[in-house]
DNA sequence: TGGAATCAATTTGTATGACTAATGAGCGCA
DNA sequence: TGCGCTCATTAGTCATACAAATTGATTCCA
């Protein structure tokens, strides 16, 4: 209004973000109200539409819980729909960063290594063949880690798809942007593609090759060194 | 439980089950935009607010996507957020009930045998001392099969809650719903209760010695028959 | 004095109508 | 033919008013 240079056209975008940024770093404790909606769009200087819009979507991802009168609180951090895309990114901008990749990756070793076995016991062909392609765009890619990264999540996605279940599907989504923010970090490691191609190879040879078993495995030491970069990531960016 | 039925009048959150239902069912192909908000106002018989704070409540589960002109569309299903509560109830209601209920059991058989096992390793005495509390409540709950259930659904959530791990909780919160339906189906089995009760203690009993790979065979153990009863409920429903 | 009923104030929920910005489609012009 | 302009459609934002629910205090009665 006053002296708003920018006029973006996104206000319940960015309300959105402030809001739920401010909500997952504590500004008001669990349980506890926020300021009414009157006030909120009072200090946003939006009007209470956006407000309401921005706190509808927040409240979808389980982060919060209005009730006439009582007002909108935060509900506990464990009713959190974390494996949702946005509320994962919200918390991954928080400082525990290094547990919250640590859980990743834990979440990760009970999941894909399961994955990568169904996927060669039940897939089709052209399932298959979906990862074959962004195996191929890693190898293409070459030892330009950013080209590297998004075939690499496509690979492990699209063994998710393989499995032909839509909750691994979903899963695999959810965890998407935080792997995003994990490659960034274990792009740190110069030679991170090229010591991971092979690897990604194995699980694929296995996965044609009908053998559940070796999939698993395989899968097993791919992400033992992704973690192992990924540690690495953490610990030379905290020095 | 009272019946959630949920005739609220709140118009907001009727809309919101309404219009996400017939998403869900296929009325709109996917990329096809809905009809505009005015009117899926006029139709439903409220006002635009309503339809605009339901649609972003489902916007915010990953089903749809706006844009200005070319309006709301659907998106592949392979995109929406189906851990979501909502959205897995949303998609339970449809045919295809049997199959959500095996993939719901395979992605269980992947994480918790693997949560049973941290929970061995890692948890806290306080922790696993809820997970006794709930086996004693499914214990004293005897033979009621209503009764029986919700300690039984807190067994295995407390299990994931002692593992520390916020993402595998988070995943316990998805799929509470859907479990909560596959107790209704394998409640029709008579003995359900008596015959799971034992396979429960041993899981307890395997952390209480903090004994991982234990506690892991238990849990298999526990959700194959678990599995087997929920197949036999399917079954007898269809027949 | 105690307790229950009532009243008032606060807060979210719903409705209405107007206006804004983005954008896709079609039209006209070179 | 192809490029650019206008126009119509649709989501996005805003302001305002009123409804419904619920808490908390106040009052009234036994």
């Amino acid at each position: 209004m006053s002296s708003s240079a920018t006029f973006e056209r996104k206000t319940t975008q960015s309300v959105t973000e402030m809001l739920a940024r401010r909500v997952v770093e504590g500004e008001w404790d669990e349980g506890q109200p926020l300021p009414s909606e009157p006030e909120l769009a009072l200090e946003l200087g939006v009007a209470r539409t956006s407000v309401r819009e921005a706190l509808m979507r927040i409240k979808a991802k389980g982060l919060l819980v209005s009730k006439t009168k009582t007002g909108t609180r935060v509900l506990p951090r464990l009713q959190w729909n974390m494996l949702d895309e946005d509320v994962l990114r919200w918390v991954w901008s928080g400082q525990d960063k290094l547990a919250a990749a640590q859980h990743l990756m834990q979440l990760r070793r009970i999941v894909e290594p399961a994955a990568a076995e169904i996927a060669a016991a039940i897939a089709e062909d052209t399932a298959i063949a979906s990862i074959e392609r962004a195996y191929h765009n890693m190898d293409a890619a070459g030892l330009d880690r950013v080209a590297y990264a998004g075939p690499d999540l496509e690979f492990h996605r699209a063994i998710l798809v393989a499995t032909g279940n839509p909750f691994l599907v979903a899963l695999g989504n959810g965890i998407e942007a935080a792997l995003r923010m994990s490659f960034e970090l274990s792009s740190r490691q110069a030679g991170a593609p090229r010591n991971s191609l092979p690897l990604h190879r194995a699980v694929l040879d296995a996965i044609w090759s009908r053998k559940p078993e070796q999939a698993k495995e395989a899968m097993k030491t791919l992400l033992g060194v992704t973690e192992s970069n990924i540690q690495r990531g953490l610990a030379s960016r905290a020095a």
